[in-house]
DNA sequence: GATGAATGAGCTTTCATTCAT
DNA sequence: TATGAATGAAAGCTCATTCAT
């Protein structure tokens, strides 16, 4: 009974958490009440707080784990082999095709990201964050240091060969990953109609953007 | 004391709004109760209720001035004598420029749309929600229209010489208007630094994002 | 100005009670706040106060005065003259019809008297009350001392000819009054639909239940 | 301690009805608040909406079992095998005792049924209603069905054997079961004294009033 | 591990009443 | 007389968290 007990409490744990996922993503982090959280998950309220200590743990839980994941995701399909600039444009389309893949998860993002005094966690945007996650060994692991190191890496590279313009860390985060994530949630919404074509053209926007 | 009354519409109707502004700014709006606007306007409880209908009724009203008093602002700071390309650079700035000036304004923006089915109201970021409201005379009124009509007009013009890429409308906007905010909104935080020099550069980044 | 004063201040607070009436007999007393009452008559909150020290006296002058009116049209309408039986019967008949033309004011009254501890000021209901009010020249005047005279003159006399059962008074109230009282309201709320004919039967029954 | 909750159906929830209906009969609907039943029952402000929707919930709940009980209990009490007349007599004197032992709930019955609205839910007044309930099958379940079948029963009985007079059902309840409640809850109000010689004429009355 | 009844502080909102004008 | 902005206590209700079982 060993090995079942271990797939039983992840199974609870598991259901906690997407409950949560799927309830922030229709309502917004507000209107979440532990109780629905309980009720969606069918989990008994005080169970929740045998698997996390509040539901501010629950949170950010949460939120490690679908960051983690995003970074996996996506430096698994980076392909180091491949030249500079496809690297770039690949490595866009990864992440836009992720976020458009998890609509959810990327709701969740910006609600649990809106909360004041919570960004600081750690913030998708800015790569700077992730230069500096990279150098102090960050506590959320190595698994985020995935997708740090290959977005850090692709800067460096890409700077190196000064392929790229003088701009701020900050900047280039913004139209790269910023621009993405935030057509991807529009396109998750149906507000805009992008079809493969068009994303190409969108990339090579991006790439225009910080290009030398 | 007549005519002061009704100059400025009420200072209490004004301190209400300029706390809760600032709260939400400071806290968020989850933690921006009724009872803390109340107390730190120095107006009781209930007098709110009298110039506002419910807590929703307060936010929406304060968010609709903030977007009404930038829509004026910018629309005030644009010459449509300017060269085409010019005026992009300076209407891109001036929106930079505006959102750096008031960071609480923008930290309560992102705080209210980030309300799931609230962004739905009127948002920043597409230009194509503007294009409609300027067709179909949208409710908030004609100050809002300044800018719609300043952007859809510029776009319009840029588009009609041939000079814009062939990229749908919301990727304009998220490349003009949705950088320029959100690096507005860093600044103001302090997470970038950004000097005269630097910021031309990323308005010029702007547009080799989008120009042809 | 004297006159027109007189009647300026009557109107306003006619208006008032007015308002009060139909919005009780409208949403119940429960449902009626003073903000109601000022909106409908078209009066300001404060004045109000000038003319009723409170809620609750305005509620009770409007009470009052309903009971006044009612017990003057009552009494108007009775005629000494006639025979005994007939005079009881068409006490019934009058006491039907005014309630039935007067809907929003048995409303007010069936409200008013539900609350707890009020009912004591003076029902509608006992004969005795009347006859107590009458002993005792009960606080409210006279005019409420018509009704109450018609009815336990009457009583007393088809007393004296041995005419009726040996019922406590309230029993013979609640056989004469009540009933025509509750089945007007219910006429009124068109729940019953009764025409001349039925209407004599009904204060037939009546007669019959309180008759030797 | 499983069989015993089983049966008592949770002991609080009773000690909130039980506290709500005591209040009510105390202080009157509009002058109990949530508070105070929480206080008299002794559960906390929150439990009570884990028992009930919202304090209308609770009221309609607790209207519903008094509704239902006194059904019951009269119904219970109702012989078929006596003759039509006793049969009639002994009803009535079964209401009058029910709403004698019962002031309180008679008392809150009289409260509840004064709200603007409600009357409609089901009314104790019109044979009508029961005769309706009865034919649409009433979704508040058999338990009321006793009564109405009863009376509808008897009433049906009455008139097949032309013992009644031409009169309208509503006015049959009006001189049956309404003067009934209304004596009984004048009577725990200590307004009237009736000792059983008094009852019965009283019941002879009510007879008098409806029979050919 | 698991339940769900129970808690109580705190939320938004209402409303009788007052008071400066 | 008359206004209506202002007050503040109290209402109905929510919800993160605890705890006996």
């Amino acid at each position: 009974m060993r090995a079942e007990e271990q797939v039983q409490k992840s199974e609870k744990r598991e259901a906690i958490l997407q409950a949560a996922l799927e309830l922030v993503a229709e309502n917004g982090l507000q209107h979440t009440p532990m109780s629905m959280i309980s009720k969606r998950s069918r989990a008994s309220a005080g169970i929740i707080y045998h698997y996390f200590e509040s539901k501010d743990d629950l949170l950010a839980s949460l939120y490690q784990r679908i960051k983690r994941e995003m970074s996996r995701a996506i430096a698994a399909r980076y392909d180091p082999q491949q030249p500079l600039v496809k690297r770039f444009q690949s490595l866009w389309l990864s992440m836009f095709h992720y976020a458009l893949a998890h609509p959810k998860e990327m709701v969740f993002l910006e609600q649990y990201e809106s909360i004041p005094g919570v960004k600081q966690h750690e913030g998708v945007k800015t790569l700077q964050d992730m230069a500096e996650d990279w150098q102090r060994k960050n506590p959320f692991g190595a698994e985020n240091d995935l997708e740090a190191q290959v977005l850090h890496g692709l800067v460096r590279d890409l700077s190196a060969q000064d392929l790229l313009k003088d701009l701020p860390l900050e900047v280039i985060g913004e139209f790269t990953m910023g621009v993405a994530l935030r057509l991807a949630r529009q396109s998750a919404a149906g507000l805009v109609k992008l079809d493969e074509a068009a994303l190409n053209n969108v990339a090579r926007a991006c790439w225009d953007a910080i290009a030398r």
